[in-house]
DNA sequence: TATTGTTATACTCTATAACTATA
DNA sequence: TATAGTTATAGAGTATAACAATA
């Protein structure tokens, strides 16, 4: 098992500073090892860097992806309740709870009560919440093209790897 | 741009309960729509998948994915400052400093004064972090087989895909 | 008994800004 | 002035567990 640590032999013990003294644009000269090769790790740094892109675009006119799925959710699934929807954005129903307290607080959702089940709220989209659905669409469909410039045409291929990777790895 | 709001037709107003009633593996029978074809959605679900299954696996020997990349840098650049390192894992340098204060204070790292700059330390990984990061190692492995098992002999291009979203979308 | 939603609570990860000490 | 590291602080996001109302 010790190939699985090797490294560069050149890098075993440095002179003091050389590695260290490396300063802009550190991580092209800093060696990753293993982890260069882990789909994990690019996985984390890609969703971290295309997280943060979003949040940039779409921060004047606040609004997270956390709750911007919500919203889709409910646009599609009219009349959904918490607990489903929390299911399909996996998140558990005590982080949907105050997701969409403050969704209902800004006016964006309805929650009515269930006729024939007294514990669940059925969830809609109000129109203002659609006209700001329409916005926030709009800027994550911007962002999306920006990743879609670099995915291309491996785009349905590559979607089909996450998804599968939600589903099988959880 | 009101093509970007369709939804399916039969699901405009379905009769109360039908969408809410569904239970279990909810999330196939919820619509997602659009969000269904947003990279950054899917991207944000399988890192999600992913980190939580590493945790679950390495959980008993304590350890997550940030310290774990954290030493796999330590290791293959000894003597990199913190700065360096955290610009390697994309981190900020105050988010460095405490993870590397725990790596320390469990004896899995060392940080040593640098000659020519009283301002750096030169970070080293212990025996002791050396054999910790040989177990980790394997643990991550065994968890990347996991995800290599789905990406198949596509692997290289998916993680060229992660890489240029890191570098590009960031 | 089981389920929906709420709450109390706590934990992890993260960054910004202000600071010290060096350079 | 600029950089390395630390600290104080704050905020997002999340989950577990216990609970009330309802089924």
């Amino acid at each position: 098992m010790d190939a699985l640590m090797d490294k560069p032999a050149s890098r075993r013990r440095p002179r003091a500073g050389a590695v260290a003294s490396a300063e802009a644009g550190a991580q092209e000269d800093l060696s990753l090892g293993l982890l260069n090769s882990l789909v994990g790790f690019h996985l984390r740094l890609a969703q971290d860097a295309s997280f943060r892109s979003y949040s940039r675009r779409v921060g004047l006119r606040d609004l997270k992806p956390g709750r911007f799925a919500a919203m889709m959710v409910i646009y599609n699934n009219p009349g959904v309740n918490q607990t489903a929807l929390g299911r399909a954005i996996a998140r558990d129903k005590s982080t949907v709870t105050p997701l969409l307290q403050q969704l209902e607080r800004q006016g964006l959702i309805s929650r009515s009560a269930q006729a024939g089940d007294g514990r669940s709220f059925q969830l809609h989209l109000t129109a203002a919440g659609e006209r700001t659905l329409h916005e926030l669409l709009e800027v994550a469909l911007e962002h999306d093209r920006k990743l879609d410039e670099i995915v291309g045409d491996r785009k349905p291929d590559f979607i089909a790897l996450l998804k599968r990777i939600w589903r099988e790895v959880g």
